[in-house]
DNA sequence: ACCGCCGGGTGCC
DNA sequence: ACCGCCGGGTGCC
């Protein structure tokens, strides 16, 4: 079990557990208790953020004339060990911020820093104070960081060696002086570290970081190309101004000068003769509902190149049916130049960007003049649409539809139309589909990322979640002008395309984050990494927060000119995952992790504020950010209907009670136990598990029957007990309702195993693991080994039914409530719409049975749907028509972010979350824009039960956070021990 | 390197 | 002189 490990790894987390997170509403952060109440959290990378200075020394840097590497005055360097020279291997090398080596670290030095390095007892930082102009050696001003608890060590170490540290109050300890903006500068001016913010006026600084609108180039508005049907609101205006200057912008990147005839930077003093490249790009962190997924699509559509819409072609009808045969000529056989020709003639380059290098195409898409025709053609302009109501396509005639079959049929992209949708068949996901069919041309326009010139790029990369994949397809149709020829490709599923020409065809390709990482990981080929995209867009942004994971690493490693991230949650958990983010915009030092932790992440949560000065800068030119109060010349960005909470109170009946309180005395019992002996802390896995049973039990007695009952005792059986433990184990991670994720993609988990320590991955996720480490893989969470042969599956679906056959169906104070509170609503008018929202599957599969029996029409969505049923329960609930179901139960984190179920006007929270911010995010899936009604939200809580507590303990959870700031703030043993006490009433 | 270090040449004042 | 001193060769790790 998982708690065994935790005295060795601090930072071990038990997944069983992960998923009941906690909410900081300033950081917007999740977090578990487990990690709260341990005191633990994130990675060994962590420790640099809670390093101290130790101290200074001045040493010397050799080698200089051997290497090209060139450094200024008072610039920073890295050193990096390099234990495979062959001369010594306790060789430090010294690179400029470029990552250009400079030389080493002489010898003797080297000996002693060597093992403090390598034993990471300290992290060591160079600022060379006297760089330019040396020719064979340089002085480096040495500041060594660590744990605390490692200072004694460090010192020792370089005493042995006749070093001896100069004391960190003699020095600024950030490497440079704060504002003065010139790196180790401080070393000969020693001061204190610079005036240190309270956490009061650090969360207001950091308040302000994303609020600021006042300047002109976010004000100022802009109208979308002709192709988008659907009017902007103003603050969509906005934001496509200033994505669009972003774009298009020519300027230095933010903290470079151009100084002479070199660019310096002016925080880490680097330069070079190189011109450093903008991002073309950056953060949109406007809030969920604000229309983030539109803004994009007006983006791609209105800023092709240098300003001018993307090149588009009107379609006609006489234009479809010469295309559709072309289409059929084609698909007979490799196509032969004369049939290319031909299809110029017919249809020019809109839905062939990049075939090859022929003139004719390098002038239809480079050329200034010609995109400007192209735009004339589409000027027959439909009538707009308001914001959110549908449009009908009026475009999809049968013989496209033919013609998509003929294309599948063959393995290529078949063609979208809304007809075949509505019955239900181009919507799966499952196989490619474009909204209208690119050319079919014999493989002559294979794109490589380097012979391309940047004015040939045309296509746009998304990346999204699985779940909101839908999303983007939906609102593609609802807002693009279906006369169009927009190429989209949905890149998912087992017959995508490996063939680059297929995407470079394309002006929209949509993939997700899993499909991403899977081809990165299959390294044979990734058409989407072997290829240079025009954009890429990263949807829900922050799920490359952590930089170890492959998604993360797959994204990173994308070649494109201009990047964006939407994002509703801008710094989700703490500082140090914006790293991920600034390294996908490619900001020059911050790609490399160790110039972004020295110059901003540490002075910030230090308290320096030059640190929080050149954070606010960066971000303010990177990012725009708008929340729903937000307003726009006075006016409110969104006004949305009201939104009621009630908390409906709950008394059980005697039997239910007798029940709780056998289930609470047996908890409290072995809790109890767990005081005495002092191993609360130990034992927290089961203190959770017996939480688990208890909010079980208020909201139904036959949910926490299946529990298994070894959960309270360790030891090992056989090889097949233990198989069979863990995958009751897994299952009872799956089934706990708390959707969880695998901690290496941070994605709902795809393909759940679990290792022998009790940890559950995606298989994928965890297999790409073994591979990477073999021979020595060891689980990502507690370091034990892992190997492939020791996984164990979840076996497939022999489900609720088979593990509790035949217990006849009994109803709950809970489910009384509900059912009184639904039939009440449909007398008042039949046609209100609710959620049911549980985080128990199982308990939604009990409220089905009254549900029937009352004759609701009600549609589910959980966790366990596959894409296609999800989007069809979606459609069904969303619909108006009469006899559409009325009722959806939803378990509480399924569907993410993108879910837009804003036909439904109550909700009813059947059980308190953990995690206030998952409640909060599943109201806002009716509450959002779109919804016209006043929106009541029903939460029943069981009275004098652990849901009260729950409530309690959020609320001063809730009370703690607003206060804290960025890093998190482990609260005392007592406090833990407190909680777990108010938890049970012990 | 306008240094340090090495090793050969050399040796009263 | 098993030294000192001189001056040329030489130079990261």
């Amino acid at each position: 079990m998982a708690w065994k490990y935790l005295n060795d790894f601090s930072w071990d987390l038990d997944p069983d557990l992960y998923g009941d997170r906690l909410y900081n509403p300033f950081t917007r952060e999740l977090y578990s208790p487990l990690e709260e109440l341990l005191g633990i959290g994130g990675t060994a990378d962590e420790d640099i953020d809670s390093a101290v200075l130790f101290g200074t020394l001045r040493g010397n840097v050799v080698g200089l004339r051997y290497y090209t590497g060139v450094v200024n005055n008072n610039e920073m360097v890295a050193l990096q060990r390099e234990p495979n020279n062959r001369y010594d291997m306790n060789a430090i090398k010294v690179n400029n911020v470029n990552g250009e080596q400079v030389g080493h670290i002489k010898k003797e030095l080297a000996a002693s820093l060597a093992h403090i390095m390598d034993n990471k007892l300290a992290q060591i930082e160079g600022v060379v104070p006297y760089g330019a102009h040396n020719a064979f050696t340089m002085p480096v001003l040495l500041s060594f960081w660590g744990k605390a608890e490692n200072k004694e060590a460090v010192l020792r170490n370089l005493s042995l060696d006749g070093f001896k540290l100069a004391p960190p109050g003699k020095s600024l300890g950030f490497g440079y002086s704060g504002t003065s903006g010139k790196a180790g500068t401080s070393y000969s001016a020693p001061v204190r570290a610079a005036v240190q913010m309270t956490t009061e006026q650090l969360k207001t600084e950091f308040d302000k970081l994303f609020e600021d609108l006042k300047e002109d180039d976010k004000t100022r508005e802009m109208e979308a190309a002709e192709a988008v049907l659907t009017p902007l609101l103003p603050h969509q205006k906005q934001s496509l101004a200033w994505m669009v200057l972003r774009e298009n912008n020519k300027e230095l990147p933010p903290f470079w000068e151009e100084r002479e005839d070199f660019f310096y930077n002016t925080i880490t003093n680097f330069a070079e003769k190189k011109r450093p490249e903008n991002v073309l790009g950056g953060i949109l962190a406007d809030d969920m509902g604000l229309g983030k997924t539109l803004t994009t699509l007006a983006v791609i559509l209105t800023n092709f190149h240098s300003g001018k819409p993307l090149p588009l072609e009107k379609k006609s009808n006489q234009l479809k049916e010469e295309y559709s045969l072309q289409q059929k000529h084609n698909l007979k056989g490799p196509s032969v130049l004369e049939t290319e020709e031909e299809n110029d003639s017919v249809l020019p380059q809109s839905s062939c960007p990049k075939r090859d290098k022929e003139k004719k195409f390098t002038n239809t898409v480079s050329s200034d003049s010609e995109p400007e025709e192209k735009i004339t053609l589409i000027n027959t302009k439909a009538p707009k649409t308001q914001p959110g109501s549908r449009k009908r396509r009026k475009g999809a005639s049968s013989d496209v539809v033919e013609d998509s079959a003929f294309a599948s049929a063959l393995g290529e992209s078949a063609t979208y139309s809304k007809k075949a949708k509505r019955k239900g068949t181009a919507s799966a996901l499952g196989k490619p589909t474009t909204y209208s069919k690119a050319k079919k041309k014999g493989g002559t326009a294979v794109q490589s990322k380097k012979s391309e010139s940047e004015e040939n790029l045309r296509a746009t990369l998304i990346i999204c979640p699985l779940s909101v994949l839908s999303n983007w397809t939906d609102q593609l149709e609802q807002h693009i002008d279906p006369a169009v020829h927009l190429n989209t490709y949905v890149y998912y599923g087992s017959e995508r395309t490996k063939d680059p020409a297929v995407l470079s065809r394309q002006d929209i390709v949509l993939t997700t984050y899993n499909v991403l990482a899977n081809d990165y990981s299959a390294k044979s080929n990734s058409p989407l990494h072997n290829f240079k995209w025009l954009r890429v867009v990263l949807d829900e942004g922050h799920t490359i927060r952590n930089p170890n994971a492959l998604q993360t690493k797959a994204v990173l490693d994308l070649d494109a000119q201009r990047r964006w991230i939407l994002t509703g949650t801008p710094i989700q958990n703490s500082l140090k995952d914006l790293w991920s983010l600034l390294s996908f915009l490619k900001l020059k030092p911050f790609t490399d992790r160790e110039w972004w932790r020295r110059t901003i992440q540490r002075p910030v949560t230090m308290g320096d504020q030059g640190g929080l000065k050149r954070l606010q800068s960066l971000i303010k030119s990177i990012t725009l950010r708008r929340t729903k109060t937000s307003k726009v010349k006075g006016k409110p960005v969104l006004t949305l209907p009201e939104r009621k909470v009630f908390i409906q109170h709950i008394t059980l009946t005697d039997e239910e009670n007798a029940i709780y309180h056998s289930v609470k005395n047996e908890s409290k019992a072995a809790i109890s136990r767990y005081f005495s002996e002092g191993t609360v802390l130990t034992h927290y896995a089961d203190v959770l598990g017996a939480l688990l049973r208890l909010r079980q039990v208020c909201c139904h007695p036959h949910l926490c029957a299946s529990l298994p009952p070894s959960t309270f005792e360790e030891g090992n059986g056989t090889p097949e007990q233990l198989r069979t433990k863990l995958i009751e184990k897994m299952k009872l991670v799956l089934s706990s309702g708390s959707d969880e994720e695998c901690a290496i993609c941070l994605d709902s988990l795809n393909l759940p195993v679990i290792t022998h320590c009790a940890h559950v991955y995606c298989k994928p996720c965890i297999c790409e693991v073994i591979q990477r480490e073999k021979p020595n893989a060891k689980c990502p969470l507690c370091r034990k080994e892992v190997e492939l042969q020791q996984l164990v599956e979840c076996p497939l679906e022999d489900s609720d039914d088979t593990e509790k056959p035949a217990q006849e169906w009994i109803s709950s104070s809970k489910i009384n409530a509900l059912m009184h509170a639904l039939l009440d609503l449909r007398k008042q008018n039949p046609a209100i719409k609710s959620i049911v929202v549980s985080q128990f599957t199982k308990f939604l599969s009990l409220i089905e049975v009254p549900l029937r029996k009352s004759g609701f029409i009600f549609t589910r969505l959980d966790g366990t749907m596959r894409q296609k049923k999800r989007t069809e329960a979606i459609q069904q609930f969303q619909s108006s028509e009469a006899g559409s179901p009325t009722v959806m139960l939803l378990s509480l984190k399924a569907g993410g972010v993108g879910l837009n179920l804003t036909a439904a006007s109550q909700v009813f929270l059947m059980d308190p979350a953990w995690n206030p911010a998952a409640e909060d995010q599943c109201f806002d899936r009716c509450h959002r824009l779109g919804q016209k009604q006043d929106v009541t939200i029903t939460k029943f809580i069981v009275e004098h039960s652990v849901e009260e507590n729950m409530l309690k303990i959020q609320d001063k959870k809730r009370e703690l956070a607003a206060g804290a700031f960025g890093a998190k703030k482990p609260s005392s043993s007592e406090t833990k021990i407190n909680e777990i006490k108010t938890l049970l009433d012990l």
